[in-house]
DNA sequence: ATACTTTGTTTAGCCAATCGACAAACTAAC
DNA sequence: GTTAGTTTGTCGATTGGCTAAACAAAGTAT
């Protein structure tokens, strides 16, 4: 069965267009609403007192008049509702409690000792009852949580595979509405942090967009129409498994040469490790591997060796970028994750690759941006989910 | 201003939602098509009715009755309109006249002995005239012209950038809107045989699916969603330009190792003249260089090194298409455009190499397939764009 | 022949949007 | 300070499309 048009419809889709107008032009008066979205002032009253009425929206004072009565300013009540945002990483969990507008209110970070299943989402599960239970009085409550994991999801927020923290077909959807009664959507950590950077960082302007996830390994989260793309069964966007050398390396996903042998902190630190700079430091601060924090140190006290690789990681990600934009011509390369804290030292061998490579047609109206919600955008991109969820799935729009 | 809700709304949807019903189950009755569509019967019946005077639908005779009265069959009238469908090729015109199905009523095919923008201009002109005249008499008669060609289109049809035509900022939609007074719509070559496969071919069962046309070099039409993707400005989609070999040889795009260096007919003609039989049998028939006839014919007679070119040129097929997967996660490839010809000699190798290095969750559901309108993809798509914009630009479907 | 089904139309009622009128509230100019 | 003109927001009448339910028409089955 398919949709059909009837009058539910239709105030649906006005409610939600007038909201949406408060929500990204506050404060607006009703006036301004109806002109900006063409519908008839009495129709833009009527829903505007409803949504006051359910407490999304709330009066403020009177604003600026030009020469007539004053407008009475509208603002999108974004403490009405709260959400719960996770990443979950391999080696750690970071947890946020946001406002409706996406707003950090609190937040929680749980190392992790072990990848156990059982342990992990124990774990997890008390760092959501601790965010819930901080969260304020208000009219909805915690409406959701989202949950951004390093792996593939199937369409039921099952994780199938998660190579890194080696869990295979873990329910988590099942497992956290179970224990909190609450909507609950799981995804790609990569897919959520573009829809984090596309709903409230770098990515607000663009349609078409591309968000690169630069950690352990490389995913991407594809917007294209204002839409995050889902493949044919949920899991799309492994573009760190495209092949950028035929007969490179073989890659533990079967293909050969895969971007993110070259690209990945994964192709950073083996390289690392063998240069003797390096393993002095490791040897005086007792780690076992290299990690971000001990090169961009080194990076900054001018150590050429290291700054050498992080220009090839630069270089290589120009690559791989360069194959995304003749693919997708997006407004938008966003990158995100651990890499981009090397920005200074990549930066600019990326930009060169990409500026000598990519077809000139699609430079023409491209930007290459890093991350604006910083280490954030996967939470915020889960808790992002939760929210859209709320306002599309449930009925606060309808009734 | 954006799209607002309203009772004109309503019923455009619901009206397209019917003929659509009607278009794709044909025959069926009103009952029947109440069901399907969950409309009310009396809406139904009054919508079907509308239709009818538009002459988009026909009542034919009663059909099968189940244990009740006989219910009235309808069908989707197909010619009610024409539409022009148009391949620009670099030494071809390929036109045809179509139905609203997209059955092709009448073709013409057009030697191109020129490039030149003037002359070009002018066959397809006349190619478009003479088939237009044999549009039979009909309801709307012909309601718009679709042109595929091999190059950059902007969003106002005018042709950016054809290398291999050597045509710059070519105003083609202009052109010919002014020259027939008709709605048209000029796209890449790949994207309108994506959409013609989509809607008339091997894709109509998929909601993603990857076109790739393999010519004399490659491009690709992505539908995502059902949706066929439009980059930022209106041309995404140059897959045939993504680095397969990092440090291989220069293209002319400015980029190095890009997959249609390898797996077009660029590189199998390249790769082909080198061969002491095809120079033999060059010399034979006076060809200056090899065409696929040539090296079909010598495929098929068993020639070992025309075999092993045609398998390497599967083996790198394979290798873009494993990279389009693991970005994509399609339901579907479809291969079209001339190289499918050798699709004996290509096939085995092709699904070997996917086989082997795509992502094995994203194997799962895949098909890859042969379009199956075979050269027509392009055409057939090309008057596919006519007659959707029929369908949703024009009023036939408001009042 | 009678009872039951199925189809397709008709009628009444509902709901949401639009339009135009209007009151309230304000600015500016004389 | 009065008056004219503007802008805001509400109200009531009207419109149009959908639904639900009743009904007529046209079958089948026993």
């Amino acid at each position: 069965m398919t949709v059909t048009g009837d009058q539910h419809l239709v105030k649906q889709i006005n409610k939600s267009l007038v909201l949406e107008t408060i929500r990204w032009h506050s404060p607006i008066s009703r006036a301004q609403v109806s002109q900006v979205t063409g519908l008839n002032k009495g129709t833009v009253s009527s829903l505007v007192n409803e949504l006051i009425q359910s407490d999304l929206v709330r009066e403020t004072g009177p604003g600026q008049s030009s020469g007539g009565r004053k407008p009475l300013m509208l603002l999108f009540h974004h403490l009405a509702g709260y959400a719960i945002g996770v990443d979950l990483r391999v080696d750690s969990i970071s947890a946020v409690l946001t406002d409706l507008q996406g707003n950090i209110i609190e937040r929680t970070e749980q190392p992790l000792q072990t990848n156990d299943v059982e342990k992990v989402c124990s774990i997890l599960k008390d760092a959501i009852h601790s965010l819930i239970a901080k969260a304020p009085e208000s009219a909805y409550g915690v409406v959701g949580i989202g949950v951004g994991v390093p792996g593939i999801v199937d369409e039921n927020g099952t994780i199938l595979f998660a190579p890194n923290l080696k869990w295979q077909n873990v329910p988590l959807q099942h497992v956290l509405a179970a224990e909190f009664q609450l909507p609950v959507v799981i995804d790609n950590e990569a897919r959520t942090g573009a829809q984090g950077e596309k709903q409230f960082g770098a990515g607000q302007e663009s349609s078409n967009l591309v968000y690169i996830s630069v950690g352990h390994g490389i995913g991407t989260g594809v917007v294209m129409n204002k839409e995050l793309y889902k493949g044919s069964r949920g899991f799309s966007g492994e573009a760190g498994h495209f092949s950028i050398e035929t007969n490179g390396e073989l890659c533990s996903c079967g293909n050969r040469g895969c971007w993110e042998l070259y690209a990945s902190e994964k192709a950073l630190f083996r390289q690392a490790a063998r240069l003797t700079e390096v393993q002095q430091q490791l040897r005086q601060t007792g780690k076992d591997s290299p990690d971000m924090e001990l090169l961009v140190s080194l990076a900054a006290n001018g150590n050429a060796a290291v700054i050498g690789l992080f220009q090839q990681i630069g270089m290589y990600l120009g690559i791989g970028i360069t194959n995304l934009i003749n693919i997708f011509n997006p407004e938008s390369i966003i990158l995100g994750n651990r890499m981009t804290i090397a920005q200074p030292w990549i930066q600019e061998t990326l930009f060169h690759t990409v500026a000598e490579r990519a077809l000139p047609y699609h430079q023409q109206q491209l930007q290459i941006l890093f991350s604006q919600l910083g280490m954030d955008s996967t939470v915020v991109g889960a808790a992002s989910f939760a929210i859209s969820q709320f306002f599309t799935r449930t009925k606060v729009l309808v009734d």
